[in-house]
DNA sequence: GCATGATCATGC
DNA sequence: GCATGATCATGC
């Protein structure tokens, strides 16, 4: 005889209401102090809650962890910041079997079986305490709006391409869009065989990308709530699905305002990337002046007018009157303008943040802002000097290849380690041609920063070399 | 002509 | 108020 649950362990809905009576609550404010001797250092929070509060055994992995409800139970670490609450780090799903994976479909495949519909428990993260005594913040079921789910099936997909492509070792995080391969392992001799090549691949896992998870996180503290739109999952999961036996479980959500947000005008087979691509294409070949009457806003002065105006084609093509695009937002892209010369050449750089010198000695490499930059998806928008206007070439989505990435950690160990020695002059250069130099960047030469060792230095911030972006988008 | 240092409009 | 996304200016 099983011992009688707390709950209908069938019912998502019943699951989740036990749930949330841990919200703003910890472990052990609900269980007592005196799990704190039996349990502590006896495993991570999310077992911690399976074993002690839903009373399961962590069961297969190829099943959600409440199988009858068909539910995924996760637990995520959010941090304050001034402006509200945040995700820590990124969402790691299950295991990516390189050998198996790519027989399926993305209907049939370990993520989505075992991720569609998910039981979110984020709670606030604290450097000084154990996981036992971490509070709850948000607690929620979740399924992906439609929407949503269209990017990321195209994102499985990218990843299986990959395998299939016998290409398992050259996956990045930046390939994708919102469902990220992560690497997983505890460290990098985490070694697995792939079908389609000899060389041996990284360790990888599914994974919900950081800044996705901002945006549930805004969603739920917002209490807003999102309607799926079931027809529109049926389109993109496949055809017969609606009279075959319901493969995945629908679940409606609360009773507030609902927001739908209606899916893009994809044409058949389309990803959200090449909708980009044929959207700009009618700004293709039109001067700067040209795209700002076309867009009926005001020419500005500003040294970012190229990055301003893109922004602004975006947004109309999109039809989002917001500055921050949301899908831009959620894929963490990040969108670069580029100004080409009349033959071709790059005149400029391409600068990023600056270096917080008061930052970087504490960081490793792939925790460092120049890491998770790096591995972002980019997105250019070229422009090119006719006489004397600049007019819209093409645009591009683009990943920097795990060969340069060694090349820009090299310059970041560098970097970190004449910061760390107090010295200030002797950064990498453009003329050393490492993918990346270091260069000024404040209001003016007076602009300076405080140093770790308490002195003061000119402002200076990460630069991309201008011959490496022009071999990248020639 | 290019490398390097200096600076600016915008918007969060 | 200041970081960002950039471009401008100068001197070798």
């Amino acid at each position: 005889m099983e011992p009688k649950l707390p709950y209908d362990k069938t019912s998502p809905k019943s699951i989740l209401s036990y749930a949330q009576n841990l919200q703003d609550k910890s472990l052990v404010d609900v269980l007592g102090p005196e799990i704190v001797q039996t349990y502590k250092g006896k495993g991570k929070l999310g077992q911690l809650l399976e074993e002690l509060y839903f009373q399961y055994k962590p069961n297969s992995n190829s099943e959600p962890d409440f199988k009858e409800a068909r539910v995924e139970l996760k637990t995520s670490p959010i941090k304050k910041i001034s402006k509200g609450f945040v995700s820590k780090e990124r969402l790691v799903f299950n295991i990516i079997n390189y050998l198996e994976e790519h027989k399926e479909q993305f209907r049939t495949s370990s993520f989505w079986k075992k991720n569609h519909l998910l039981l979110l428990m984020f709670y606030l993260y604290e450097q000084e305490t154990i996981d036992l005594k971490y509070v709850f913040k948000i607690i929620r079921l979740w399924q992906f709006p439609a929407t949503d789910l269209k990017i990321i099936k195209d994102d499985w997909e990218a990843i299986i391409k990959k395998i299939r492509d016998g290409k398992a070792h050259e996956i990045s995080e930046g390939d994708t869009l919102y469902l990220g391969a992560c690497t997983k392992g505890a460290d990098h001799n985490s070694l697995r065989p792939q079908p389609f090549s000899d060389e041996r691949a990284m360790q990888r896992a599914f994974s919900l990308k950081s800044k996705y998870l901002n945006y549930i996180i805004e969603k739920s503290l917002l209490k807003e709530e999102l309607v799926i739109d079931y027809e529109e999952y049926d389109k993109i999961l496949g055809e017969n699905i609606v009279s075959e036996p319901s493969s995945y479980l629908r679940v409606n959500f609360g009773d507030a305002e609902p927001v739908v947000k209606t899916i893009y005008d994809y044409k058949r087979g389309e990803t959200f990337e090449e909708l980009i691509n044929r959207k700009f294409a009618p700004y293709f070949g039109l001067s700067e002046v040209e795209i700002f009457d076309k867009l009926a806003i005001a020419d500005t002065h500003s040294k970012s007018k190229f990055f301003l105006l893109s922004r602004e084609i975006i947004k109309a093509i999109l039809g989002v009157t917001k500055n921050k695009i949301e899908e831009f937002e959620k894929a963490d892209i990040e969108m670069k303008t580029i100004r080409l010369e009349a033959k071709g050449s790059l005149k400029e750089s391409m600068s990023f943040a600056q270096i917080k010198f008061k930052e970087i000695i504490h960081e490793e490499w792939e925790n460092s802002y120049w890491y998770s930059t790096l591995t972002k998806r980019f997105f250019f928008v070229v422009f090119q000097k006719d006489h004397d206007c600049y007019i819209l070439k093409r645009v591009l989505f683009w990943t920097m290849p795990p060969g340069d990435l060694k090349i820009a950690k090299d310059f970041w160990l560098d970097t970190k380690a004449k910061i760390e020695s107090d010295d200030y002059n002797h950064f990498i250069k453009i003329s050393d041609n490492r993918i990346c130099h270091v260069r000024p960047k404040g209001a003016n030469s007076k602009d300076v920063m405080e140093t770790p060792t308490g002195r003061l230095e000119k402002k200076k911030c990460y630069w991309l070399n201008s011959s490496y972006i022009r071999q990248v988008v020639s």
